[in-house]
DNA sequence: TAGACTTTCGAACGAACGTTCGACCAAATC
DNA sequence: GATTTGGTCGAACGTTCGTTCGAAAGTCTA
């Protein structure tokens, strides 16, 4: 498989585009390490010291993808979120953004959620830094929905890295044919957290372990 | 693996363990492909190619350190979950049972959680198999818990692999010395899904972004 | 003591790695 | 027509990779 076809007439500035976007590929495919520039170069169609005219080293090419990823997620997720006030209408803004994005580029965001270590100094400093501004804007939307709703003390931390946790493992068991799209996925994910997070806190139903054979009653709780 | 354990075998066993637990603790840290089996010998003081008599390739150790785990998170899970029948409890028995060996064995779990697909041929069609056996225990909860509440018509799968999305994604977060215990966190989350699950699908509350055609009327629900 | 079996390892193999270098070429500028 | 500029690439660099091999050391029985 050579080139998609007109990468002889590409901008310079797109062909870097062409490049980062057979990486990504290439990345998420073999992961960072796994992947050889020889690799990229056969995917992208650009030989192998040709990369380097428009990159500086392999770092340089994961920085890229993640910084440009992030920057376009969160950019996204602050238009969307201009004008709405409704915490839980944001949180469920934020939700569709993050899974519409995923679906859409899902080797970019596999890129992201697996190769989450594998950068160094300044790269790693500056892609770290957006990753909390993202995670910051979560965890605002989730502290103003508690403060609304009089929900339980739940940690935010834990709270908003589950929802975290519950998006970004998709890119290990999506299947486009099988599985809902982002639409469906985000209702699905979004309700899920707010009726989890926001009822009250008492257990559905408890039992304390104690040796092996006890056996307790279940109490039933209406939800 | 035979269990009839002449003393020989005995001490040649210790030392394959040994050598598991250095590797996976090497491959937590740098990545599978990022980890050398050099890096591997520093770390666990055998030479390198002494390692070669206890183990045929750098994929087995992989291997076995995937394969081992899973089967101890299985057997331990069966055990746990004999003798109870409310399937809620089954269902915070399991999320206590991971998270668990989760906080207990991090390097292990990280491993598991990371190199997913590195494994090739048998390895991996071994490693699929007994991850799909676990996979089916907890769907089977699931739809058992589904079943006794009457929930709303949620797709398992989704439902199931959201949860194993909170629980695994914590290798990406968890801080020992900040962040709550295995019996806190298995508390908090089982609870999150239990509830995120199990009420009534209605919307917490209900707006449709402005942009596009079709809109609904916002449905206001108590929680 | 001799011989057989298990365990260990230094040294080396060929292959693959990231990166560099200088030659090349087409188009634009003088 | 000569020179510069932006882009491209084959060939090679030094290093590291996974794996092998034969020798040696340790342990056990006879």
């Amino acid at each position: 498989m050579s080139q998609t076809g007109n990468s002889d007439q590409l901008a310079s500035s797109q062909k870097l585009e062409h490049i980062l976007r057979h990486a990504a590929q290439t990345f998420a495919e073999k992961g960072y390490e796994g992947a050889s520039i020889r690799d990229i170069s056969l995917s992208s169609g650009v030989s192998l010291s040709g990369l380097y005219y428009y990159v500086k080293s392999k770092q340089e090419i994961l920085y890229l993808i993640q910084i440009h990823t992030f920057r376009t997620i969160v950019a996204r997720l602050q238009d969307s979120l201009r004008g709405v006030r409704a915490p839980s209408e944001r949180l469920r803004i934020f939700v569709r953004n993050h899974l519409e994005y995923f679906l859409q580029h899902p080797m970019e965001m596999k890129v992201l959620a697996h190769e989450d270590d594998a950068l160094e100094g300044v790269y790693r400093k500056d892609v770290a830094e957006i990753k909390r501004k993202y995670y910051g804007i979560v965890v605002e939307i989730f502290e103003a929905l508690r403060a609304e709703r009089r929900g339980p003390a739940l940690n935010p931390r834990i709270a908003v890295l589950s929802l975290f946790g519950m998006m970004n493992w998709i890119h290990t068991w999506h299947q486009p044919h099988r599985d809902p799209q982002a639409e469906e996925l985000s209702n699905t994910m979004a309700e899920m957290f707010l009726h989890g997070v926001m009822s009250n806190r008492r257990p559905v139903s408890r039992q304390l372990r104690s040796g092996r054979g006890s056996v307790n009653v279940a109490a039933r709780v209406a939800v």
